[in-house]
DNA sequence: TCTGCCAAGAGCAGATAGCG
DNA sequence: CGCTATCTGCTCTTGGCAGA
């Protein structure tokens, strides 16, 4: 193995399981705790390890917190493949629905360390900012790509399709990052309803030609009073 | 011999108590 | 209320031991 320690001890077997355990245990703790009372002391008891071993691993809390994001990042595949399949295969609203759901699986999955990855990238800590904007990009302009294809005989430019796809998928994640609030408060919209509404929007956004031209009259419409 | 871990301890910061 | 002393817990380094 390539990987060493912060003695520059190559890591072995056991120094690899010692590591997964300290990122478990990790995950564990930010799951109920907020991340800034973490310390690296807790996490390490936590994982059954000594205080000192934590530090044989990692320089930081933030390192092993980034190790975490990384980790999550890389689990993406789903949410990749539910924009990559071929637009002949499905209709837009299938698609768009299918994406939805990759993408609140995703977050599902990984709650607790994209909340604090995203808490830390909006504090300007430029390692989280870089890997936010790094699993964030590609889907960003995957949707704005399907945009494009789906607007092919008029003037949508590409700006402007970038940046109604960062608008949607910003919007998209926030509501991924807090269904357990919602849960809370039953008189609101459920997790159902905001997911559909998120895939009606997408999949206004990525049918063709003919719906796109309601589309623009209806973005043209004047307002009504509500 | 190498890897992995931990005990010991220094240094530091935040919390708390005591005092004027 | 503000200052100081003390306590407590955390970070981090060094050195050494156990096991494969």
């Amino acid at each position: 193995m390539d990987e060493v320690n912060k003695q520059g001890q190559s890591i072995g077997r056991k120094g690899a399981e010692s590591r997964r355990r300290l990122m478990d245990a990790t995950r564990e703790l930010i799951a109920v705790e907020p991340a800034h009372k973490i310390t690296a002391s807790a996490i390490a008891r936590a994982a059954k390890l000594a205080s000192q071993t934590f530090y044989l691993y990692f320089k930081d809390i933030d390192e092993i917190l980034l190790a975490l994001s990384q980790e999550a990042g890389a689990d993406m595949q789903d949410v990749h493949d539910a924009l990559g399949s071929a637009w002949e295969s499905a209709p837009p609203a299938e698609q768009a629905g299918r994406f939805i759901e990759a993408f609140t699986a995703y977050w599902d999955r990984h709650r607790a360390i994209l909340t604090v990855r995203n808490y830390l990238a909006d504090s300007a800590h430029p390692a989280f900012l870089t890997i936010r904007q790094d699993t964030a990009m590609p889907l960003i302009n995957a949707i704005a790509d399907r945009m494009m294809a789906a607007h092919p005989d008029h003037d949508l430019e590409r700006k402007s399709a970038f940046a109604r796809s960062v608008i949607i998928y910003s919007a998209i994640e926030r509501m991924a990052a807090r269904p357990a609030t919602m849960r809370h408060n039953p008189s609101m919209l459920s997790l159902a309803d905001i997911q559909q509404a998120e895939a009606d929007i997408l999949t206004l956004l990525f049918t063709p030609t003919r719906a796109s031209i309601d589309e623009q009259s209806l973005l043209a419409a004047p307002r009504k009073q509500a």
